[in-house]
DNA sequence: TCTTCATTTAACAAAAACATGAAATAACAT
DNA sequence: ATGTTATTTCATGTTTTTGTTAAATGAAGA
């Protein structure tokens, strides 16, 4: 699905806040995540389905509530982008070691 | 400045890809980065901008060229906040593994 | 200075995102 | 069945984002 739909799905701070909300409290209703927003219910609705969409939040039907929790999955994609992304830091750093190295000194005057 | 504005730098296609290519590649002019893509200069442009205003990436000029490297604080940004979440996940199982213990059985199969 | 190459800013159009109130649906209780 | 509570879908308006072309700016060289 492409992790840039995870990152849109956190682009926006009021989605943003009701992940943290979801992660720190667990388990939490559509109504309970709508309260402590000025915004209302409908736009609540679709900033969730937003969030399920990409795959960051799960939603279950009980009784005549729907649940939301944060979904491992969802983090899971960022933390393997982050982690892939740390190879190339280090490689690179790698690289600028070798060229000291073989320079002999760590800031020479070229180019 | 908030995280959800480099979620926000992340979550369009095309400045995803420029900052994959910037973490492989190194340095990369803005010429040699609009390259690739089928979308005008200025587009690109714009798209640098935005990278940049997130702190995802910096720009320098030498001679003639503007040049562009990803900037690893706007990833420690990221790490700091997938850290921050991780904690809460360990929390919640952490908070489950109590309720099994209590319930006198570690690790119940039931769904 | 005049020209050229590299890139950005300006002006604008199309598409997407985000909000709202009203109506529809869902689950449950009476 | 009818009503009540919880939530979503619909129709719509506004703002933001993304793209385009044309013009402006920046740096370098003749």
């Amino acid at each position: 699905m492409g992790i840039h739909v995870v990152f849109g799905a956190l682009a926006d701070p009021t989605r943003l806040a009701i992940v943290e909300r979801l992660l720190s409290s667990g388990d939490l209703t559509a109504g309970e995540i709508a309260a402590p927003f000025d915004i209302s219910k409908p736009a609540i609705s679709r900033h969730l389905k937003v969030l399920e969409e990409a795959g960051v939040v799960e939603r279950r039907v009980e009784r005549q509530f729907r649940v939301f929790r944060a979904r491992r999955e969802g983090f899971a994609q960022m933390e393997d982008w982050l982690e892939k992304s740390r190879e190339f830091w280090n490689d690179s750093f790698d690289r600028l070691e070798k060229i000291f190295a073989e320079k002999g000194r760590p800031d020479a005057e070229d180019d």
